[in-house]
DNA sequence: ATGAAAGCGCTAACAC
DNA sequence: GTGTTAGCGCTTTCAT
């Protein structure tokens, strides 16, 4: 594929491969302009292109960074991550390889060892679902963690998740601030491999009405399986309750178990968001805005979280050994949250202070 | 990176160089049995990790392939398609490079120039729509094109595109075996850039019709934004007809709009598919199972268009230098599609012949 | 202001 | 059965 050499260009030029070498890489300015001029033609002419591999070999930095992931084609979100890593890597001439575990962990060995042998000069190791890296997979020093954290222990990788707790508080806080005081939180009964986002989003929840005054009531803590039906099965569950016990507002842990809410809402003829309030996680494409209505929700910054890993991996940004960085995850505002309906009381206020005037004083935001 | 040299290996196991890489790359057997063993255990014990970039230089022959795409990150179909095209590539032994252009014309030809500078064995040209390559990108001979064919007169690519056209026909011959006769399509209205796959799913969706005896209606052909808003407008459209023109049965261009479809009819208190079938198109992950009741669909086979481009690229099947090879859409058969209701009338079928007779013949398939 | 030559780490032709 | 060596295409030190 690359047939015409440096030299080829040399010979045209009728100066030494130093010369070619110096003026096209915009190296010194010793040379003199005429020669650069003639250089510059000389290789245009001949339609020569530099062969990285060689450059590579001679400079022990190949411009190149191995993108390890376990699972690309079934997520949603991986396009993101890698579009932001990408997009920093290109501006930065850096070429990336991508590869694709499947979660196995031979694959992810093997992957690592070929990578290593394409001597790349960074590693990101990216994960599809915010999740702790096992102590076992063999990452070379300085690899970047990419939506996942370093086991307990494990030191020395920088590393890029989505502030989950902070979201799940936001969340709770924007149905708070509309006005509702019994909220039900729709998690994820996942079991063996309980996804770390779950608890932490469980976390802000908790954390959120407690500081309103509002006492957290277990029987509004539903789980189901993380998928529409779930999320439908357990909406039920919270829609069979008894009225004065009824939540008028849902918090789920991730859009599609929201959608499912919604088909249970919608099944009773109740209207969201005037009967109920729905708010999602996720912002996930094609689907949070196109329900009826459009979903308000949580966005993953997958974006921003695939620049920082790429940034901290070309040594543009300090990533800080050790410290896990939380990205912020925005409330996106679409039209499934509004107030409680008129006729609802408050009962599982607490009779306490100030949280409640403060979170009573708060405004819903259209 | 990459510090151990053959050189070490072949000093700690005290032979040349030669015997070294003959060893490791098991070439030749007329090294001794215990030479090999020595060299091997040598190799393990100074870690030793061969550069590919060496190699590569050497041999002329990188084992890497670059793949190039208009757009990753913005739809959920490029992930299957990579699936493919890394599945093929890690099972013999190749690095993929990804570079994501987001269809501008000066970074696709920045990364092919880059591409070509890393010396890959193959590029893939991969378009995250079927639609065709303008006939000025820079194409080196030999690339791979999928989910995209090459502008006319341009030769000499190999490429693999889904059957749009048997998509439509099998998304209509569905309908039609289910019995209905009044079968609208919902088209996108893209209009500067139109889909191709939007024209040969419509004529798919054409031939069938007659085929069948069913006189092609116009006003059944109605168009919206290519989205759940656009679906859901249309489908409006199509609903507003007075009831003996009203269609029984919707074929949607794609599931998004068919979900607005879903939209619209429920909101009429119509309820699918007892009163109105859909199908969609696409089979699209996290969409079409979970609507309600789940989708049936056409799936576009990204999976299989990935593994056939990568197969074609490394040189394991032949691609016929310029054929497009056309990819099966199989119908993915869900809840979606029923018989039309009982009280309505059959009448614009034509009153010919055997055609009329075949399809009332073919029975529903649950 | 320019050129000669070493060397990045490997494979393979050739010699012994 | 094993070793020597040239050379893949480039950058870079050192001379001139």
């Amino acid at each position: 594929m690359a047939r015409v050499r440096i030299s080829d260009v040399a010979a045209a030029a009728g100066v030494s491969v130093t010369t070619v070498s110096l003026v096209l890489n915009d190296v010194e300015s010793r040379i003199s302009q005429e020669t650069r001029d003639r250089v510059r033609a000389a290789a245009a002419a001949v339609g020569y292109a530099p062969s990285a591999l060689a450059r590579g070999l001679r400079q022990q930095r190949t411009k190149t960074v191995g993108l390890i992931s376990d699972q690309i084609a079934t997520t949603p979100f991986a396009g993101r991550m890698l579009a932001g890593a990408q997009d920093v890597a290109r501006a930065n001439e850096h070429l990336v390889f991508l590869v694709d575990t499947g979660s196995d962990a031979a694959v992810e060995d093997a992957a690592i060892r070929a990578l290593t042998a394409q001597q790349v000069d960074a590693l990101i190791y990216a994960a599809m679902w915010h999740r702790i890296v096992p102590a076992d997979v063999k990452l070379p020093a300085d690899t970047v963690l990419l939506d996942c954290r370093p086991a307990d222990g494990v030191t020395g990788f920088p590393s890029v998740v989505p502030d989950d707790r902070a979201g799940g508080a936001a969340a709770t806080r924007e149905l708070v601030e509309a006005g509702h005081t019994r909220i039900a939180y729709i998690d994820t009964d996942e079991d063996p491999g309980r996804p770390i986002a779950a608890d932490l989003r469980l976390e802000g929840y908790r954390e959120v009405l407690a500081a309103s005054g509002i006492v957290v009531d277990d029987e509004l803590h539903v789980h189901g399986e993380t998928s529409h039906r779930g999320g439908r099965g357990a909406a039920e569950r919270l829609l069979d309750l008894p009225s004065e016990r009824r939540p008028t507002a849902i918090f789920c842990f991730n859009d599609r178990m929201a959608t499912g809410a919604y088909t249970a809402i919608h099944a009773r003829g109740l209207r969201i968001p005037e009967d109920i309030s729905i708010i999602g996680y996720d912002d996930q494409q094609f689907i949070a805005a196109e329900q009826d209505p459009p979903l308000t929700t949580v966005a993953l910054p997958h974006y921003e979280m695939g620049r920082w890993a790429m940034e901290v991996a070309l040594g543009i940004r300090e990533g800080g050994e050790d410290a896990v960085h939380q990205m912020e995850c925005p409330v996106v505002r679409r039209d499934s949250v509004g107030p409680p309906p008129a006729h609802v009381a408050k009962p599982n206020r607490r009779r306490t202070s100030q949280h409640t005037e403060r979170s009573l004083s708060a405004t819903p935001d259209r």
